[in-house]
DNA sequence: CTGTTAGCGCCTTCAA
DNA sequence: TTGAAGGCGCTAACAG
């Protein structure tokens, strides 16, 4: 049998004193005589007294924690991001409140409804959840930062610079020579696909305004990938170079390449999005996002704005690189 | 400025009947009319009420949250754990409370007491802590399981199949011929490590008993592996096989040895552990754990526990499955 | 079926 | 400096 942890009130008998003092000394108030401070943490200490973080809580409106909203812990992408949450939140003496959220907006609301009464404020990362779905499922009573989702103006984000990433992938590209470049897309609904195809094609219009680029779809898998250049074969057109949305699908398209005994990049270059660990293994072009890095700046937001202020409703955007390997030309690069 | 929350106060006054009808109706207890209800329900739509979890847990004395405590959500490994439980635990309606824990033990204990009023269970992952820095950091008071830890007797715990998967590993590369096998061992202090190094002693003792087996120290991270082949240079050894502790140290032990020229598996035969992504690519004979299984049923148990009653305190053994691929001889496998 | 009343464990005025 | 008392928001007896 479990014997029940001892409560403020244990420790104000067994040192003689109110709760009241008890409160104060355990919360290092300075309206505390020494002898009295000094009994209280004897008494605590001897009875293995710990705060109940729930009453503290619901007495102070303040939980000290905050919630995670995300779609899955699949992959490197957001586990990264989540661990930068980690460390930064472990820094500040915070916790983090993990939940899930399926695509679907009733759910997402669900998800963020059960976490009122628990965390000070949220952060929210719904890549397939639009403007108004998102806007009405979090609540008007907590402060919350969007990660790497749709948002509408006013409201505290963060997000990659997928267009500029994926610019700087065609211009290398270009650069080097290569001029008739098919975009492999994510899925759509997604912001960070939809980014992602936005800006090959702008980046495609400005750099080769004579081409007519071509976009296949896929769904950020590796399979989706490997189908990606199967359809390119049925399909009557030549391509010097495959610019994959993230680095699964480009992977995909690697594999797809070499089984079809295509050079890479000699005849076809392939450039990916994220830079995960594989990437760097296989050689893969990338665009890099320093993704533990936004989690952080992410919960260091949150937290000022819990302690401090207010939230400041602007969107923040975060810078990528363009990381060149083996599987895009090595030419004069930008 | 944002307005307050409505309270459960709020919902009974609009709908004109006491709080305890209120709380009735949306617990969902029988004994309310069903008009009241409805009254109740309409009064907390319109006034977009939402339970306070925290203000519940304090009542209920149950805040349908499991801590999870661990190292570094870094590398697949902790985060394909953590993937496991986050799915269990929407499933079952709870939430997942992450904290870090370094491996000192102090902090270890604190991060584990800021846990106490947030939390009905704990989950503790802690390979570098010894058994009995873990026995005095675990509350008394909340049921417990461990993964992947050193435990005493009588705790709940689940642990993968270690000594066999390295056994394994073993047999295969003996079965193929190679004997003279070298170990790069983890950290010290690591349970995973010191089964992974013990396994392979006692493999090798059974197996080869005539030979005396090498271990180098590593640290499970890459460089370690790559520095491995380095050291063993120095040394007056030969060898035709090298028996990591995890697949990062035999990544790079697969780098150094191209680097050096040396076939692979030819003349040196490699396997890692954990089987990672990237194992997979390259082609990597590794040993598997079912992770995320681990970790879902972790959470499965504390739940069952939680809700039925008791932990039964024993220890749960995961085990490991061998998978062949192009780093070690494609021999008469066992 | 419904309202009243105590808490859950803690913090914080308000007096003394 | 200290204690008494009220309240954070909700649930669970206990009476009606």
């Amino acid at each position: 049998m479990r014997q029940a942890p001892a409560t403020i009130r244990d420790v104000a008998r067994e040192a003689a004193v109110s709760v009241a003092s008890v409160s104060r000394a355990m919360n290092g108030h300075s309206s505390v005589h020494p002898d009295t401070r000094a009994r209280v943490m004897a008494a605590a200490q001897s009875l293995g007294y710990v705060p109940h973080a729930g009453a503290r809580s619901l007495s102070l409106s303040r939980s000290h924690a905050i919630g995670v909203v995300l779609p899955d812990l699949h992959g490197e992408f957001f586990s990264e991001i989540v661990r930068g949450m980690d460390r930064e939140v472990t820094a500040r003496g915070y916790h983090l409140l993990l939940s899930n959220m399926h695509a679907d907006a009733e759910l997402a609301a669900q998800a963020v409804r059960s976490m009122r009464g628990r965390v000070d404020g949220l952060i929210v990362m719904a890549p397939q959840l639009d403007a108004a779905g998102l806007d009405d499922a979090l609540p008007r009573d907590v402060p919350a930062v969007l990660v790497n989702s749709h948002h509408g103006e006013g409201r505290a984000a963060f997000r990659i610079d997928n267009a500029a990433g994926i610019a700087a992938s065609v211009a290398h590209l270009v650069g080097a020579g290569r001029r008739r470049l098919v975009h492999v897309a994510g899925p759509s609904g997604n912001i960070d696909a939809e980014e992602r195809r936005q800006g090959f094609l702008s980046a495609m219009a400005r750099l080769v305004p004579d081409y007519e680029p071509v976009v296949i779809e896929g769904d950020f898998h590796e399979e989706s990938g490997l189908a990606a250049v199967a359809t390119l074969e049925g399909l009557p057109v030549a391509y010097d170079g495959i610019v994959a949305a993230n680095d699964m699908m480009a992977l995909g398209v690697l594999s797809a390449l070499r089984m079809q005994g295509v050079a890479v990049p000699d005849a076809v270059a392939v450039t990916g999005f994220d830079d995960i660990p594989l990437a760097r293994y296989l050689g893969l072009t990338t665009v890099r996002a320093p993704l533990a890095e936004m989690g952080a700046r992410a919960v260091a937001r949150l937290v000022d704005a819990l302690e401090g202020g207010a939230l400041d409703r602007e969107a923040r955007i975060i810078a990528t690189e363009l990381v060149i390997r083996s599987t895009s030309p090595a030419a004069g690069q930008a």
